[in-house]
DNA sequence: TAGGAATGTTAGTTTAGGCTAACTTTTTTA
DNA sequence: TAAAAAAGTTAGCCTAAACTAACATTCCTA
């Protein structure tokens, strides 16, 4: 699809939007997204001519079938990325939130396919799930001392 | 220092052109970045005024000071993020570059610290360095198939 | 139900970062 | 060393995406 990370960023918030409220109106959108309403207007116009909305004037934005699509995507790489860098890396939720929103214009669907099976991977299989692991990371990121060598094999 | 995609992709340029040929000039840019000479020219006017390059009329191009730790700072982002995505989720060199160079605009000097961290933990760390939850990470992917759980504890 | 408040639209401006075309300066080479 | 080639510069244009200001429509409430 390629998508500007503007676009993206408001096809993602139209689909927060309409789940938080169900209807979706140009100041919600500019609200949500801290920009005037012309431009989301202007955006939106975008989005109706790559058929990812349907928007009559002065009526509700509606995604279509292909909009949503595209917009569960862009959710998805976004809450991967929060995962990983929340999860995983340990970064603040606030910040780990405020990134995956940038780097989430940045990768690709395989990347993406990737990233969720490492996370799921590293969350489940019990070789890693044990937590000690982690213990471990932060000491490591402290101190930067490893101690799990008794576990090798 | 907060500076735009676009300049810092220029400025990592000069950094690796300064590495490769010593000299640095706006043919050399423009060829490698794959952009015309006028805009690199327009770039590095933008890039003295911050005080990250020297540059006079028809002259080569010198980092500063500042302009090398900044470059340096990218380039490092850059090699972690290739790192990640090559040697731990597998994703092709190739591929791998190309994604490092979208996303080491969007990581902060913390997610760059925390994953650098990481990877250094997880690829020296005898509790994971034993290439088995790799083979087991790629099995997984393909097959759906966790098999790592006699080495839990 | 009339009028003000809220919402939406349009027109025009700005900035960043590309581009082409035309020109100038420097370098190379016959 | 003069002319051609290469390199660098300037001017002007385009697009995306924001903005403000002015105007239009819709909604709500006195």
């Amino acid at each position: 699809m390629n998508l500007s990370s503007s676009l993206e960023d408001y096809l993602e918030a139209i689909y927060d939007i309409k789940e938080e409220d169900n209807i979706v109106r140009i100041t919600d959108i500019s609200t949500k997204l801290n920009v005037e309403k012309s431009s989301v207007n202007t955006a939106v116009k975008k989005l109706k001519n790559l058929n990812l909305v349907i928007h009559e004037k002065y009526g509700h934005i509606i995604l279509t079938k292909r909009g949503e699509e595209e917009a569960v995507s862009i959710k998805a790489k976004h809450n991967i990325l929060l995962k990983f860098l929340n999860d995983i890396l340990g970064i603040t939720k606030k910040d780990a939130e405020r990134e995956a929103c940038k780097i989430e214009h940045a990768i690709s669907d395989n990347t993406f396919k990737r990233l969720s099976k490492f996370v799921y991977f590293f969350t489940h299989n019990p070789f890693f799930h044990n937590n000690k692991w982690h213990k471990s990371f932060e000491k490591y990121i402290l101190t930067g001392v490893m101690d799990l060598g008794k576990n090798a094999d």
